[in-house]
DNA sequence: ATATGGATGCAA
DNA sequence: TGCATCCATATT
């Protein structure tokens, strides 16, 4: 499943009008009551409970007080399961995501724009307003990949528990990844 | 290496 | 209520 949205486009219209989009470079699964990495992973709460009910919504969370991530709930109804988007290649409106990103917007490295779950967070604008929202709506869409392109596995990355599971997947070769 | 700083979940 | 923890980032 997080392999599925490697190449997919992610395209977000703000209420204002405003347009964003980029491809999705990099993903994470948190999957199962048996992940301790993932928030389901203690069961049912309050939080979890999206991904606990059906797929191809947003679940969107504040951490470390600071940052947004954006994840897609990724399993059927009542098995919990999310997909992180680390990264994206950012595809429309680069200067206003270098501004959202308090980059010059004249001058800023597109590597910088949306490589970690946080920047990109911030670069399409995607905050809690967001959460439990349709991934095919008005405000957010996902383009399926059409071509499964060639991707790297590895561990995840900012996790304490469960660090050994090889649930990390980024595009070969892509500049834009975290 | 370190400051940042809000929400969540669990214990008390 | 209090408090440890947290799927990160920018700055030193």
């Amino acid at each position: 499943m997080a392999r599925d949205l490697l190449g997919a486009t992610l395209l977000v219209t703000e209420t204002d009008g405003a347009v964003t989009s980029g491809l999705i470079v990099e993903t994470e699964a948190y999957t199962g009551t048996d992940d301790p990495a993932s928030h389901a992973g203690r069961g049912r709460t309050p939080r979890s409970e999206i991904m606990y009910g059906p797929p191809g919504v947003a679940y969107i969370y504040l951490i470390y007080g600071v940052h947004h991530c954006f994840n897609v709930v990724s399993e059927p109804a009542q098995t919990p399961g999310a997909v992180l988007i680390r990264a994206l290649e950012p595809l429309t409106n680069l200067p206003l995501m270098a501004t959202r990103r308090h980059l010059n917007p004249t001058s800023y490295s597109p590597l910088n724009l949306c490589s970690g779950p946080g920047k990109l967070s911030q670069a399409l604008a995607l905050t809690t307003s967001f959460n439990a929202a349709s991934l095919q709506s008005s405000a957010i869409k996902i383009y399926p990949a059409t071509t499964q392109l060639p991707h790297t596995t590895t561990p995840r990355r900012g996790i304490t528990k469960a660090v050994d599971r090889p649930w990390r997947f980024a595009l070969t070769n892509n500049p834009f990844t975290s």
